[in-house]
DNA sequence: ATTCGCAATATTATCTGATATTTTGTATGT
DNA sequence: ACATACAAAATATCAGATAATATTGCGAAT
């Protein structure tokens, strides 16, 4: 059996580095995507940067105005709260239909997702924050891990893009939640291990629900927006 | 010498071109995109080719494998379901909240696209069937019409791209279920102008797995699944 | 000072052609 | 049949050219 060699491409190399930098705020909301600039911060060919915004486009982390150019999409508390709100609706269906699927596998999974995250999260309690990137990972994969058993591909797709984009909204702020975040967390572990998909429903409802208010209130704080938009791409 | 004014771009153009032509079956399911016949066929470079599909793959149109290129996403009785499913997830949650918000333009719009589409199946129906990509036209503007007021742009950007996938699969099979749908449209309409949220999804979800059931049947039918395979790209 | 018009500059969109690498097809030998 | 080695095809990427469009800067007119 020849192992799988991972060749990666000049292009989904700076795909992923340009939506990195997009979700995790170091492209700033709105600025311009030069390609002059982005060809040297990126090293890579204008056409193949082009293609690389396309595709970012499509997912909507980019806008492409017609010859105008590329810009980071923009943020705002209306759109923050559409995302939130289909967060909601994607999770909670994928959540329902993997709890009652779910086997052996799955909760395997989920018990050392859960774990991992569990860890990182008294880490952040106790004052290392030193970790953030790190952190939302062990998020990304404790939320997948629920949902993975829900047997439909192109839901765990939507998803995915949709978890990104809220978790930008989260970056932007720079604050989080602490230990709430944590119970909660355990309280949705808990309920799907027990099988219960009605409560895990409206625990995770709940839980995102508490993510955008707080992320709200956060991005109101007219001090912190105006550090935010300073930073970013000089 | 007299050129025709070319508004849009070269890409935007091959980019709908190529998707209509998946979505209708021109192009075949799981065939090779092969670019240098690309290139003929739609007149535009290798650069604005590979961006275009790059932005169809992550729609899921195409499919892209790393350094063997593009391929139509084929096509399978699994991710019918999952689309449809999908379509009953996203439409009927943007139906509810378009019938609490919509206003008298809404409504007014609705009527319109119903009157439109109306007339369309009374056509289809006494044995016209020379105009299928109009019909589902006045289809598609129809439920766009309904959820328009839906108040989420995100949502409605999704819907959009599953409800192509939808269609991609109709089309597929050629047959269309005549009489039935046309008094489904009109009891959903009549649901939505009464602002009953419940009945009206009821409805949506109750023509959409019809939608589905028909076509799986259709799928199963071996004759008509190799013509369909037998078609394609020359 | 503000606006307007227009030239100068910058940037985008697109194409061609070149190169390195990888995949695929084919002929050969066992 | 089966594997192997080599040739041909296709992809991924880049640089550089060109035309069209957008932005900027500056002087004139209000």
């Amino acid at each position: 059996m020849v192992m799988e060699r991972q060749v990666r491409t000049v292009g989904s190399n700076t795909y992923e580095r340009i939506k990195r930098d997009i979700i995790f705020g170091r492209l700033a909301p709105g600025s311009k995507l030069k390609l002059d600039v982005l060809k040297d911060r990126y090293e890579a060919s204008i056409s193949t940067l082009r293609e690389t915004l396309s595709r970012l486009a499509s997912e909507g982390f980019v806008s492409a105005e017609e010859q105008r150019g590329f810009f980071v999409t923009s943020v705002s508390k209306e759109d923050m709260i559409e995302i939130a709100n289909l967060r909601i609706l994607l999770e909670c269906s994928a959540l329902r239909a993997s709890i009652e699927n779910g086997d052996t596998d799955w909760e395997g999974d989920l018990v050392a997702a859960h774990h991992k995250l569990h860890l990182m999260e008294q880490r952040m309690l106790s004052g290392d924050h030193s970790e953030k990137e790190l952190w939302k990972r062990y998020d990304w994969e404790f939320h997948q891990a629920m949902i993975r058993a829900c047997n439909s591909r192109n839901l765990l797709a939507l998803h995915a893009i949709i978890y990104d984009k809220y978790l930008r909204y989260q970056m932007l702020v720079l604050t989080h939640r602490g230990g709430e975040a944590i119970a909660e967390h355990k309280a949705m572990f808990d309920a799907a291990l027990a099988r219960d998909a009605k409560g895990a429903q409206k625990l995770l409802e709940d839980h995102i629900r508490r993510g955008l208010d707080h992320t709200l209130s956060a991005m109101r704080d007219p001090e912190r927006q105006m550090n935010r938009a300073a930073a970013g791409l000089g």
